[in-house]
RNA sequence: GGAAGAGUGCCCGAGUGGCUAAAGGGGGCGGACUGUAAAUCCGCUGGCGUACGCCUACGUUGGUUCGAAUCCAACCUCUUCCA
């Protein structure tokens, strides 16, 4: 069972991180909470999370990982973020379906790199007391020698112990099957842990609720070795108020990556952030000081929308900055306030003789990717929710040219939400 | 190694020779209502073709049959019990 290990009041930590990350919404569970208050107040700490290159882009629900390591960062504090290059050829079990593909090297090797930017976008990375680092635990991981790791670290763990956490059990009472692979990631979890305490003395965890046994062994690992005492932190698992997990949108994943989610995308997605959660997602995912948060998030009916924006505004600028925040909030104004198109929308470009020769209007949908396919462009259609220019369409057969071009540009829309501008190429 | 059971569409899950592109639910998309929210209601939800249509799909490969997700064989994977 994850029990509460700790039993302390409300409101009672000394120290700002800990205050913060409280009233802020990330506190779950800590391990010795008191003890860890007492060494973030007695000087800098070193903490970690790990984050599994298990796609080119981390999405929403990393979100909140990064946003504890930016909070350890403000605070003084020495943030570590460790990318699961070794890891990752294993796959995490924890509360999984089943088993994951096993990736190529090739294929953790683009990940890595994808994440890299978002983190690097979220955090000051360098050298300086506070300044975060970047690990990769290929760099120890890939050179363990089996035999070593069983004597010296295998021996600490009990197979008793792992069997009845949570993450595991979940799989086994599935009948879902658990391969030997992968019931070692926690064991080389815990190995991170201890080998980031010995490289740059990070002495706490943090991770998602679901990591809470994963941490826990690696702090049991750490403190049966090298007799050290470490802490470990979880965030809550996130789910809007109407009980969905975080993440999903139209199109899928919320990705941080420009390049897999147009920054647009990104802003309306946190635009359309149900009313119950503004608040709680203001603290959790923006800067703002908490009374602000909180005095927002407590607008009622029709004024949160304003609550809504700053979210919007604020989310989107942590992750792709500022100006680009900025530039999604006006072209929102003008689509969904003013009616306009806008020429910041997500852009598509065809074959310029294509666009003049035309395409019938179901295969201009798919090919502008406001449709997965043809068939479902067409059933768009025939269920009123495709528009040209803000007319909508009828006849899936219709012939859309450069000619219906307004300022160059033809403004797809699928629904009321999401607006597309084809445009020609060269 | 032996025995029993299971493998269905994005997910869960019904289906045990034709009426099955496959019930139902979830999820997703669209519409209505709103506040670019939630809840609710309605429609759609394999691919290709304007269309009568064609193709792909029920673990894999073969077979039986006019016809198979459904029967048979082998194989693969998982689960449980035994050694």
């Amino acid at each position: 069972m994850t029990q509460q290990t700790e039993s302390r009041p409300v409101g009672t930590f000394r120290s700002r991180f800990m205050q913060e990350a409280e009233a802020r919404g990330f506190v779950f569970q800590c391990t010795d909470a008191a003890a860890l208050d007492a060494a973030m107040l007695a000087g800098p700490v070193c903490g970690y999370i790990g984050f599994d290159p298990t796609a080119d882009s981390l999405h929403v629900g990393s979100a909140t990982q990064i946003m504890l390591l930016r909070l350890l960062q403000k605070h003084g504090h020495r943030p570590v973020a460790l990318l699961g290059g070794g890891t990752a050829k294993i796959g995490d079990p924890s509360f999984r379906e089943e088993a994951r593909s096993l990736m190529s090297e090739d294929t953790i090797a683009t990940n890595i790199a994808g994440i890299e930017r978002s983190l690097r976008q979220m955090m000051t990375f360098g050298d300086g007391p506070s300044d975060a680092i970047l690990a990769n635990n290929a760099d120890w991981l890939d050179k363990l020698s089996y035999i070593d790791l069983l004597r010296e670290v295998g021996v600490h763990f009990s197979v008793n112990r792992m069997l009845s956490f949570d993450s595991v059990r979940s799989r086994l009472e599935r009948e879902q099957g658990l391969t030997f692979l992968e019931f070692n990631y926690s064991i080389l979890q815990s190995y991170d842990f201890r080998e980031l305490n010995r490289r740059y003395g990070v002495t706490l965890q943090m991770g998602g609720s679901d990591q809470w046994g994963n941490i826990v062994s690696g702090i049991d690992l750490v403190r049966r070795t090298d007799s050290k005492q470490v802490f470990g932190l979880t965030a809550p698992l996130l789910t809007t108020a109407s009980g969905a997990k975080m993440g999903k949108s139209a199109k899928g994943a919320v990705w941080l990556s420009a390049d897999k989610l147009p920054v647009f995308e990104y802003w309306q997605f946190w635009r359309n952030t149900e009313d119950a959660d503004v608040g709680r997602f203001l603290k959790l995912f923006t800067d703002l000081p908490v009374e602000e948060c909180d005095r927002l998030g407590a607008f009622e009916g029709a004024d949160i929308n304003e609550a809504k924006k700053i979210l919007a505004t604020e989310a989107t600028a942590l992750c792709h900055g500022r100006a680009a925040a900025e530039e999604a909030a006006e072209t929102a104004r003008r689509v969904f306030v003013s009616g306009q198109s806008a020429a910041s929308l997500p852009t598509r470009t065809l074959p310029r003789a294509d666009l003049q020769t035309g395409f019938p209007a179901f295969r201009l949908f798919a090919e502008a990717g406001l449709a997965s396919s043809n068939g479902e462009a067409r059933r768009l259609i025939r269920g009123g929710g495709a528009r040209l220019n803000d007319a909508q369409i009828t006849d899936e057969g219709q012939v859309i040219s450069l000619a219906d071009a307004v300022d160059g540009a033809l403004k797809l829309s699928s629904g009321r939400k999401h607006h597309i501008l084809v445009r020609p190429e060269g």
